[in-house]
DNA sequence: CACAAACAGGCATAACCATGCACGACCACT
DNA sequence: AGTGGTCGTGCATGGTTATGCCTGTTTGTG
């Protein structure tokens, strides 16, 4: 019933009100605060960034389920997606060529990548993401391999044994993916429980790991540890200044390439 | 059948305001105001709200849907063929019900059948169609597993021995099935060989098999041969003078259902 | 018309919320 | 150690929201 442990730490609490929310479809500031014997205060503040992050929505008294976005909707986010993310594709994109095995990590930046490349591309495609394979199957010359299993709601990809045996069967050239948080120290780390395997055995299937991600994600840390950073061959990310420096990385033998301004 | 979890959350009593409205057509104050316990007063305001932010016709006594934009209605209406598939995959989405395991063809009969669930439906659904996979996504109560494999470029689904190995595992109640062509003697037959083996996977695992289909379709004889008629237990099809009778499939012990005219 | 149901507006109360502040824990650095 | 910074937390303040009850008015119906 109730939980236990003393000393919460306030991202575990997070990540545990998004499980309660998950499995109740809502979630109430007062059950939270007695629930996690802390002051309603946290909880509020909780419930706030949650929302600012998207994962939440906020209502008078608790919070709801973040209402998913339809089909069309969904196009017309694409539309809205940030010209960054684009810029960073067409940057990783190069990378790929003829006649490789490329393994696509699931998210919007791999999509763009997908998007990204040039029309007359020819390699064998392997993604989980049944949103990055549609994306794919538009070229001619790429040969799409889904990964199947069940469907994480979250980050739109399958998850589970069925989709880990068949990359683990699976000898890449490339992998491309986007990272939720990377830091120098910690590495690379989720924000949802489900992805870490199935990124992991991407990493571990491909000879070489690219890295697509937007600046704001470099010294990041989510809950979950999915590889260290010494696993990546290439980061490509944004010139941001402020924000994590990028020499960091390039000390642990990573390539790492910026956009011009 | 009344809401034992009261909605402590208003912006949830709405949202459910909101579901009740799309399933019967009509919301009652004085309804409302038992169903969630509040008084008339709450519920007035509610659909108030409601009302001004677009999202319901307030009417003396409770609240209408708000009439459709027809503007959308309009682009969709161009394609007339499209606007049958989708009153047949309405007619296809009733007869899916609350915990059942439902296999999804490939095919945009079946897709438009993704998407005339109701809203609140609570299935496992199980599909070798990216595109379908995501169109079913967009509930929360359904728990998606996607066949893998390689994606095969014409019908947009995985096909091959990942699939068929996945789907063997599988015994599902339903299978939504669209039919490339049927014929009461040849039977059901495609016009890609790739299909067949993966069409023929589901009509196994299926107990029961539902298939919808255009009036063109009935009569008709592809190449590859996927099964005989008797496999169907339903097939849903346009009332259409002229082309395939459907008594034919009656006697073979078929339940054939058509659109209304 | 007469009558009951539904309504709008005002009011009081309780729950909920945003903000600022203070305290303690922790970390980095001299 | 010491020091300064950040972070998470709880508490106090005053503002906002949601709700139920009240009063009088409007609407639909026989």
């Amino acid at each position: 019933m109730h939980d236990h442990s003393i000393a919460e730490l306030p991202s575990l609490r997070r990540q545990k009100i998004l499980l309660l929310l998950e499995r109740d479809g809502k979630v109430m500031a007062s059950e939270l605060s007695q629930h996690f014997a802390v002051s309603e205060d946290t909880i509020r503040r909780d419930l706030a960034e949650l929302d600012s992050a998207g994962l939440v929505q906020r209502v008078h008294g608790g919070a709801l389920p973040r209402p998913k976005d339809s089909g069309k909707d969904y196009f017309t986010r694409l539309d809205e997606t940030d010209e960054v993310k684009v810029r960073l594709a067409q940057l990783a994109a190069q990378h790929i060529e003829d006649g490789q095995i490329v393994l696509f990590d699931s998210g919007s930046t791999t999509l763009q990548v997908a998007r990204a490349l040039p029309a007359d591309i020819r390699i064998t495609a392997v993604t989980a993401s049944p949103l990055t394979a549609i994306a794919l199957s538009e070229y001619k010359g790429v040969k799409v391999i889904l990964a199947g299993g069940e469907l994480n709601p979250h980050s739109m990809s399958a998850s589970g044994q069925e989709a880990l045996r068949l990359l683990a069967g699976i000898k890449a050239d490339l992998a491309i993916t986007g990272v939720c948080a990377i830091h120098p120290e910690v590495g690379i780390t989720s924000l949802h429980f489900d992805e870490v395997p199935i990124k992991q055995a991407m990493l571990d299937s491909a000879t070489r790991v690219i890295a697509v991600t937007t600046a704001d994600k470099l010294g990041a840390v989510e809950p979950f540890v999915v590889a260290p950073c010494t696993r990546l061959h290439t980061l490509i990310t944004e010139r941001h200044p402020g924000s994590g420096n990028v020499e960091d990385y390039r000390r642990l033998g990573i390539v790492v390439e910026q956009l011009p301004d």
